[in-house]
RNA sequence: GCGACCGUAGCUCAGUUGGUUAGAGCGCUGGUUUGUGGUACCAGAGGUCGGGGGUUCAAGACCCCUCGGUCGCCCCA
């Protein structure tokens, strides 16, 4: 019989287990706990769309509805894509559902995305996001409690720390138009010092020259119109007042006069958490107001802002493993004492102990496995209703905290002596 | 889409200028020893050298293609 081959992961995708699934969950659950602080409402979306969705709120000619987004036809002749974001979704929802009635809504949402790219540090096929949105709500105070919340769960992830709040203001919509016309005119006037990405750029999506890499590039760019001669009043006014609300809460953020959205539904508010230790992906947390998005969509003028941040790279940032409970293992000092300890194993798990217990038998197997299984403690079941407990090395806890613990929850009648730990 | 580097046992890697039955450590299985508990020793299982094609008397080593990985560029909703 022939050998088969072996299937592979498709690639850009990852098997997460061990310590990786561990940061990964406990991202998620930090964010789940901080968005409940602010009173952002949980929400389930399908992880499929109708193409539309997508090309209609991005722009058919965009690099990432024309060749990013995984798409297909379904079995009754729909085109399908795979999310390849949470914005146009959470918009859709909004407008399918009526949600106009609970306005302003503030939403949040966590899952796996779908993006067709060259896999690289911090980037995969299918990587995974948190994402906080408000809708509805025009007000400046809203891009500020987004921000508050971002800047207090980057710091309750312990991450903060080289990691800068980068912030620009694109406009309304006339300083914005205003802006993007005197940019086009200023980088047609230097086209021959430009790079060639740069010359494509110009065509496709001028504001984008103002982050350009290519150090030849860099000295145009820099002394390109700035926005803020463009800002109607009411433009300056909104962003005073969100920067005004940063400083009164404390958050730290720096101007970064380049910072752009390449589409058109942007206004107003853009900004990045920004870190120098993830290499090329370097933005750890992004978003901005994107006031024009519902209406691409077919929907009535709605305000909205928000921001999104992929979990893979939060994950890779977090300092160490995360900790666990006490986990004790109890094991059966002689075959004949099996039973006696499942039941003991059985009290304590019943109790909220977490409890490893080995399929083996023999004591020495057990012994071992359990050191597998980097218990903190080992509980052995003696006769005569006897305990012996022993701390494994390399664990964080004190022998006496581990008595303590498997006294408080072991069944009635049992006697403790202690082990040494070594 | 473009470029650079990489791909040998479950894991981390060694394999000299291409030359006989492809190695180590850890892990796994079994045994001996120890014996209130991370012991030591012995033995064993496990490899289409990512896949395909080519050069050669001879290829894990060289060439081509392909599939993956890593890191950049591009893109970044």
């Amino acid at each position: 019989m022939a050998k088969i081959q072996t299937p592979q992961a498709v690639r850009g995708t990852q098997d997460m287990f061990g310590e990786t699934e561990e940061r990964f969950a406990h991202v998620v659950a930090t964010f789940e706990r901080v968005r409940k602080l602010y009173g952002f409402k949980g929400m389930q979306l399908p992880v499929i769309e109708p193409t539309a969705v997508f090309s209609r709120s991005l722009g058919e000619a965009t690099d990432v509805v024309s060749k990013e987004m995984y798409t297909f036809e379904d079995r009754g002749g729909d085109s399908i894509t795979l999310r390849p974001e949470f914005t146009a979704g959470i918009a859709r929802a909004y407008l399918t559902n009526g949600w106009q009635q609970f306005a302003p809504m503030k939403l949040s949402v966590h899952g796996p995305l779908f993006r067709y790219e060259r896999p690289q540090k911090g980037r995969y096929r299918q990587f995974h996001q948190i994402d906080a949105e408000i809708i509805g709500a025009a007000e400046p105070a809203a891009d500020v409690e987004l921000l508050v919340m971002a800047d207090q769960l980057l710091k309750e992830l312990g991450i903060d720390d080289g990691v800068t709040l980068q912030l620009n203001t694109l406009g309304d919509t006339p300083s914005r138009d205003a802006w993007r016309a005197a940019l086009v005119g200023y980088f047609n006037d230097h086209k021959g010092a430009l790079s060639e990405d740069s010359l494509s750029r110009l065509e496709k999506n001028p504001l984008r020259i103002l982050d350009s890499k290519d150090p030849k590039d860099r000295p145009i760019a820099d002394a390109a119109p700035v926005i803020d001669d463009y800002l109607s009043g009411e433009a300056q006014d909104f962003f005073g007042a969100v920067t005004a609300g940063l400083d009164a809460a404390g958050v730290a953020w720096t101007r970064n006069a380049a910072l752009v959205r390449g589409l058109d539904y942007y206004r107003h508010t853009a900004f990045e958490f920004v870190t120098d230790r993830l290499g090329a992906q370097g933005t750890v947390l992004g978003g901005g107001r994107y006031d024009g998005l519902i209406e691409n969509l077919g929907g009535p003028a709605t305000p909205a802002v928000g921001w999104a941040a992929g979990i893979e790279r939060l994950a890779m940032l977090l300092d160490a493993p995360t900790g666990r409970e006490m986990t004790f293992a109890v094991v059966a000092d002689a075959p004949e004492l099996d039973e006696e300890a499942q039941r003991v194993a059985n009290k304590l798990r019943r109790e909220g102990v977490p409890v490893f217990r080995s399929f083996k038998t023999n004591p020495k197997r057990q012994i071992e496995s359990a050191r597998k299984a980097s218990v903190d403690g080992l509980l052995f079941i003696r006769p005569g209703q006897q305990l012996h407990i022993t701390l494994v090395q390399g664990s964080p806890y004190a022998l006496r905290d581990l008595i303590a613990k498997a006294l408080a929850h072991v069944p009635d009648g049992y006697q403790t002596a202690s082990g040494d730990g070594e």
